[in-house]
DNA sequence: CGTGCCGGGGG
DNA sequence: CCCCCGGCACG
């Protein structure tokens, strides 16, 4: 046994070798020889050295992300042109990179998180960009024509970033004003043409996958969502950042566990959404809520839609395969669905409820040690985290056709009803206050050892990790 | 499919 | 105890 491990150690070791030679040095050039043999970090000391890594990783951000982005394009060769020696090694250096390229994108994300984040009622209120918003607006609808073609659009991605999110911020006031007011069946039918044909309902697996990557590195691409209730969009300019807002991993957790649900009609309380999100003191005035929803009879169907168009839609190409002539009604959708009604009380009433949890859940008091790498935790989030808005903002397909699924197809999902999020999800659609499954613990999101270190450091990293157990230098 | 970590080992 | 790891939940 000692001997085994003893030889597995040694290989180990041997493997650290040779991915530590030239090409790592070449990746992190900032702290080679501290990645040798490096003495146990324990308190402050830790957090010192922590804190140097997230630096190097920052000044990696700029070059990793290029690459990133151009991989993601279309151009893998410029990856392997990058012009590493070996096979092996340049394996491994890959790795680590990806590794590495994982952190620089987090970090990005932290920004355009946070500006994401803003609500855009309160962005409206501001009114600082008009003229901005107008751009974004076109630019966001040529976007979500252009979403089919996904390759080429990393290109843009990357100068979005960098001109700093503010042009992906689309809040189409004129949309949402013209959308409520002639509430044109064929807009938006259209509109969720391109949400429905696309995502869930075709390959759940792929697009929603593919959207939220999108999104998350693009900051701004909510085509498809977007088009889906034609309101509401999560971006924001990145100067507005919204300082107010905290963003603790948890909380937004629990922000995306109720929030989506609470969604189901199309933005119509939006409004309350994003002030519940950012805390905001408002007097939750709820126009009695009756959310009214369509559901398709289709047998061992099912799907609930909160636009009429939206199941006509949804059965006339699923159905009926009607997939050209998607905008286009004989009447005949009609049979096969009907309305039903939701008590959205419920729904706030569980938002309320839970929404003072979460901020206790948000700021965990942790050593400053922690604070440092919280940001960056906190980024891990955010992928996560930015799809809450998608799935927000696509209030109703999204959301309702998640729900659906949780019953009758994907296994996924049904699974995920027992985790902390969804279960609330769950709370909110059959209403009962809430049902706290005795569930395995949400498990620590955020970096842990593993991540922090990677696989070659693993003498770096805490006891508990080492022996898959609970981290204890990073606790949640 | 990678990751966190529980439960269950061997020494 | 200390040290691992199979395996599973979760994302």
């Amino acid at each position: 046994m000692q001997a085994r491990r003893l030889a597995k150690r040694s290989s180990m070791g041997s493997r650290r070798l040779s991915a530590a030679a030239p090409q790592v040095d070449a990746v992190r050039p900032p702290k080679p020889e501290s990645a040798w043999r490096p003495p146990r970090r324990e308190g402050s000391a830790a957090a010192l050295e922590e804190e140097d890594e997230d630096e190097d990783v920052v000044v990696e951000v700029e070059e990793e992300e290029e690459e990133e982005e151009g991989g993601l394009g279309s151009a893998p060769p410029a990856l392997a042109g990058h012009g590493k020696g070996p096979l092996r090694g340049s394996l491994k250096a890959a790795n680590i990179k990806r590794e590495m390229t994982f952190h620089a994108f987090q970090q990005e994300d932290v920004k355009s998180d946070i500006s994401r984040k803003l609500p855009d009622q309160q962005f409206l209120l501001f009114t600082t960009k008009e003229e901005d918003l107008k751009t974004a607006e076109t630019k966001k609808l040529n976007r979500a024509h252009e979403h089919e073609k996904e390759n080429t659009r990393s290109v843009c991605l990357l100068e979005q970033k960098r001109k700093v999110v503010s042009s992906n911020i689309d809040v189409p006031p004129a949309r949402k004003s013209l959308e409520e007011l002639d509430m044109d069946k064929v807009t938006a039918a259209m509109v969720l043409t391109s949400l429905s044909t696309s995502p869930l309902v075709r390959s759940p697996p792929v697009r929603p996958n593919e959207s939220l990557n999108g999104s998350w590195k693009e900051g701004g691409f909510v085509p498809s969502s977007t088009s889906s209730s034609g309101y509401w969009s999560w971006n924001a300019p990145s100067d507005q950042s919204n300082p107010s807002t905290p963003s603790p991993p948890l909380s937004a957790d629990s922000f995306k566990a109720f929030r989506t649900p609470s969604q189901a009609d199309d933005g119509i309380d939006e409004g309350e959404a994003s002030n519940l999100l950012f805390d905001e003191p408002i007097p939750r005035k709820r126009k009695n809520s009756m959310k009214v929803m369509f559901k398709c009879l289709w047998k061992n169907c099912g799907k609930v839609l909160s636009t009429a168009a939206g199941i006509q839609k949804h059965i006339r190409t699923i159905h009926l395969g009607r997939v050209g002539e998607s905008d286009y009604s004989d009447g005949e959708e009609d049979f096969y669905y009907t309305e039903i009604r939701l008590n959205t009380d419920s729904v706030a009433d569980g938002l309320s409820s839970l929404s003072p949890v979460s901020p206790s859940l948000a700021s965990p008091p942790s050593f400053p040690t922690q604070d440092t790498i919280r940001p960056e935790t906190s980024c891990a989030k955010s992928e996560t985290k930015v799809m809450t808005p998608l799935s927000r903002s696509a209030p109703t397909n999204l959301y309702l056709v998640h729900t659906d699924h949780a019953y009758q197809v994907s296994p996924t999902h049904n699974r995920a009803a027992g985790s902390g999020e969804q279960k609330q999800t769950h709370t909110v659609l059959s209403s009962p206050p809430r049902a706290a499954f005795g569930l395995r613990k949400p498990r620590g999101e955020g970096k842990k050892c593993r991540k922090v270190y990677g696989m070659e450091n693993r003498d770096m990293w805490c006891t508990a990790c080492r022996w898959k157990k609970a981290c204890q230098r990073f606790i949640d």
